[in-house]
DNA sequence: CTGAAAGCGCTAACAA
DNA sequence: TTGTTAGCGCTTTCAG
């Protein structure tokens, strides 16, 4: 109650008689202290409520143990877990994350980094939008750790962690023609961006080795959003030409494409079957629940959280970061999951 | 490329041949500085692209700019709205947010906290279990601002930014009966917690003020997950007794209704309408799309984060926060979303 | 309008 | 085993 004012070290050194060497050494757990006055010490800091300020702490170790997690929208059904595995990898050694929203702001991102750079935050992991070099370059030349989230800027030096999108479409049609059909049409992601290109190449690539039609007419360009589904599947509707399935490039678009099939009372999955990309978690509460490939998104989280805490520890004990210090990228397997949108009985 | 070392204002200054009190004159947009040596300084740290270091910054001035975001988890789909309503007011006044979740254990609560009193944060965003006064006790002594969202720890000074949860249900309760139904159903809430109690008063109040008969059988207790909106479902159709209508707590629960409905053939809203509470994303995907009361996320983060950095900005223009300093409780609003679930045509 | 000097709370040689 | 002394990079009196 009594003062405001926060407690420092200097008032623990003088309630126990000692230096603030002194307690700084048992702060920090160094040897070469006497057992008596260590336990002292500790006794008075814990009488006392004192928490060591960080910030001088950090000032002088040049290290602020936090990292900054910058993407596009946490509100994104993608982000949140990714967000979770970052944090909860982080709190294992000590660091807190400050996360930022850019909603893809090429102008926010500049921002936010800016201001994680004040706040001398000892690495970065980033979800950019494309064509963003020119942030990463400056970066680079600071000798910043980052390390890329489920993007990857072609031309950057740093480590991604991420699918392997082109595979896991491939991976999603073969599936879809091991399961017999052969008319499979595709809603494509946003094409400007490289996940959106992986997955419609994927889908080619596995139509092609299996010795299908690669009928350009079955592949409908959307751009990931619930409303592009629901819009590709009505022009396909409209042209009386249906498929057997569909292999829309994420769950958002095929819950679109869900909601147009109702409308127009087409059954899924008896008489056509879907299939989304990514398991988002609403992709098993609709109806019928939805066929997909599941992106490990807490995994992708926790792993460049460990990358760049790795990292962040080899600029430590080198003094510096060099290109040859950093990583190969990461590439995380998706896992295919069975649900009723594809599931004939 | 060259050096690895940060750039110093004592760099800065001496390229300029000033001293650093100038450059930080500058720096901080104080009067008192000749406009030619001022632009000459501003000439020199936009060539060297130097960031001042916030931390050495930090110490001095006793203010991080970052305040702590702490939740049960940025996982449930409750809570991302939430975060970036939070994030961007505290953008607007140049505030970071650190977050951390703690899947509601009282030992994390402490450590998150403890870690970020550590980093010196301004303040703190708080979403935590119930019956953790201690906590709470401990930031009131340290003169901590704190606001809490959400949920409110009865007992706490602290200022609390929430809805209105038994008027809120009481308004869904009140919409059904004025749709005309009679027999409505309640499944509860967790009722350890106070939004699930509060809920559950607001049912009562509800059918007593309107004359209905409240049925005990009538309200079944669920826990908040989907689960249990399932379960209780079953639960009715197994006393073949079934109401007219159902209120479930949430929407989680109401999309257990939903399935256990769906197995057993019963339509709705043809056979049963059904509401749920909260208005998460997912609730206007499902089919039929969920009517529920929407409870304005984004904007309870918003306000809570504006009325946090309020708090802190009384603390440091006074140097110290008293208990009539704090503001009262701020309740929102939820409003009514109606969707297909309670609509007969 | 500008600079010298002290100090924020801590750690890290270097002595003792 | 302990203390003295310098800083870390910045802001802020207080003099000029």
């Amino acid at each position: 109650m009594a003062a405001g004012e926060n407690i420092t070290i200097k008032d623990i050194a003088e309630k126990c008689g000692v230096s603030v060497t002194t307690v700084s050494r048992v702060l920090n757990d160094k040897p070469d202290v006497n057992d008596e006055t260590r336990s002292k010490v500790l006794k008075v800091i814990e009488e006392s409520n004192y928490r060591p300020n960080g910030m001088a702490r950090s000032l002088v170790i040049n290290q602020t143990y936090s990292i900054g997690l910058i993407i596009p929208d946490i509100n994104n059904p993608y982000f949140p877990e990714v967000a979770r595995g970052v944090e909860d990898q982080a709190q294992n050694s000590s660091y807190s994350v400050i996360f930022s929203s850019t909603d893809n702001k090429l102008e926010r991102e500049q921002e936010v980094i800016d201001l994680m750079l004040q706040k001398r935050v000892d690495g970065l992991i980033v979800s950019l939008s494309l064509a963003n070099k020119d942030i990463l370059k400056r970066l680079e030349s600071k000798k910043i750790p980052v390390v890329q989230l489920d993007r990857r800027i072609p031309d950057s030096i740093y480590p991604a962690v991420m699918i392997d999108n082109q595979r896991s479409a491939y991976n999603a049609v073969k599936f879809l023609i091991d399961e017999g059909y052969k008319r499979i049409a595709h809603i494509t992601g946003n094409l400007q961006t490289v996940p959106g290109q992986d997955r419609e190449d994927g889908y080619r690539k596995a139509i092609l080795d299996n010795d299908l039609r690669l009928a350009e007419d079955m592949i409908i360009e959307g751009d990931f959003s619930k409303q592009a589904g629901y819009d590709a599947m009505n022009q396909m509707i409209e042209r009386g030409n249906l498929p057997e399935a569909i292999f829309a490039a994420n769950d958002m678009m095929a819950l679109g494409v869900l909601e147009a099939c109702r409308q127009a009372e087409i059954r899924i999955p008896e008489d056509l079957v879907l299939m989304g990309h990514d398991n988002i978690s609403i992709s098993n509460l609709v109806y019928p629940a939805l066929t997909t490939m599941a992106q490990p998104k807490y995994k992708l989280g926790r792993e460049a959280s460990k990358m760049l805490i790795d990292l962040i520890n080899i600029k430590q004990k080198k003094g510096s970061l060099e290109k040859e210090d950093l990583f190969a990228d990461q590439i995380l397997e998706t896992k295919l999951v069975k649900r009723s949108s594809t599931a004939r009985f």
